[in-house]
DNA sequence: GGCTGAAACGGACCGTAGTCCGTTTTTATT
DNA sequence: AATAAAAACGGACTACGGTCCGTTTCAGCC
């Protein structure tokens, strides 16, 4: 027989390849905190990281990429919280409870990052996707809540609120409280998981 | 006494400068027809306007911009019809089925204009802003419900999911009919204005 | 170690958004 | 009609995203 492992997948990474696409993630991270999203340029990250600029669009495909990438770590670690950290947002709490939670973290998360989350653009599409986690766990959340209805869809209109180009919009432009957003963000969701 | 008139607001447009921004516009709406919304370069709206590129910039500040001026257009006539067009768009018809009729109405308005919208960035965003009419209608028909709440932000929320991006999403990368989008989003809107 | 093909690299090159400033046009005034 | 100030114009110039392709490096095999 062959040595060949069953499927795995896309060929694996070669070791100067896992190499720079650290050091370019490391790089794009530092102009970020020094410089802002927008000091982070294609250049500055490849010259900060010591590689052609090739490179970084053979690792990222896309300014929106690398910027994808870099949303993709704290992404991870919420999801991490959200899937084994405490309750309320993690498992152990009553669906409300973890439903208003996870909205709540949701808020916070994109509005921390929201100046990345536009300059990825449509690769920085992690939410609405019906694929996403958070649209996942939305549904989750909904189901145990005896919901029903199209949930799918209702995952997605309680998600679209959170997403950051609105927040922004309200917290921002139009000056609302932060915990006005908040409360009525969950005003909506007992509205829409209340039985008749 | 002078002749000043009473804060006619911002200078009147200069003659040129108005013949220049309809040429513009003119341009830029056959390279759409034409060529799509990528085939809109400024270099090529110049050009094919007449005039310089500075010219375009000085109109219309940035490409976002003039996406946002063109999409005005179609905005202006959705709105007429909302405000004095047949109902049940326009008045004359049950709140409800008005608040029905305008949601399914801005939808397909978005998806028609999604690229358009994608390209006109934060210019383009006339639906969520709160001073917009979108909005603002939205809140007087939560008010002749006689919703009860935050209705600012309940507008908010019946408005987020019906975002050109939001829409995309669902009707063309996860194949969702637009039926059943329109019936989740009725759905939504009967959850979030009934009585207890 | 040496060979070989595939993968990765790098940087010159291209197209486009946006700026800048010297020149031209408009408009109000006399 | 002449004049002058303000506004608008135009196109060369810059910076950045993205591509291309000749060169280099890696990894598996003898």
């Amino acid at each position: 027989m062959d040595l060949l492992p069953l499927a795995d997948g896309p060929t694996p990474e070669r070791s100067d390849a896992a190499r720079n696409r650290e050091a370019l993630l490391r790089a794009a991270q530092e102009l970020v905190d020094h410089c802002g999203t927008d000091g982070v340029t294609m250049d500055a990250v490849a010259a900060r990281a010591g590689v052609g600029k090739g490179t970084v669009f053979r690792r990222f495909d896309s300014r929106e990429g690398l910027m994808a990438a870099l949303l993709d770590r704290s992404e991870t670690a919420w999801q991490a919280e959200v899937i084994s950290g405490p309750p309320p947002l993690g498992p152990g709490a009553p669906a409300l409870d973890r439903l208003l939670a996870f909205g709540h973290s949701r808020m916070e998360l994109n509005l921390r990052h929201a100046r990345l989350i536009e300059a990825a653009g449509r690769a920085g599409a992690r939410s609405y996707a019906a694929e996403s986690f958070a649209a996942m766990h939305m549904r989750y959340l909904l189901n145990e809540l005896g919901v029903r209805g199209d949930i799918a869809l209702l995952a997605a209109a309680l998600l679209s609120p959170l997403e950051a180009i609105i927040l922004v919009q309200q917290t921002q432009r139009e000056q609302l409280p932060l915990d006005r957003v908040r409360d009525g963000w969950d005003d909506l969701v007992r509205r829409v998981i209340r039985e008749d």
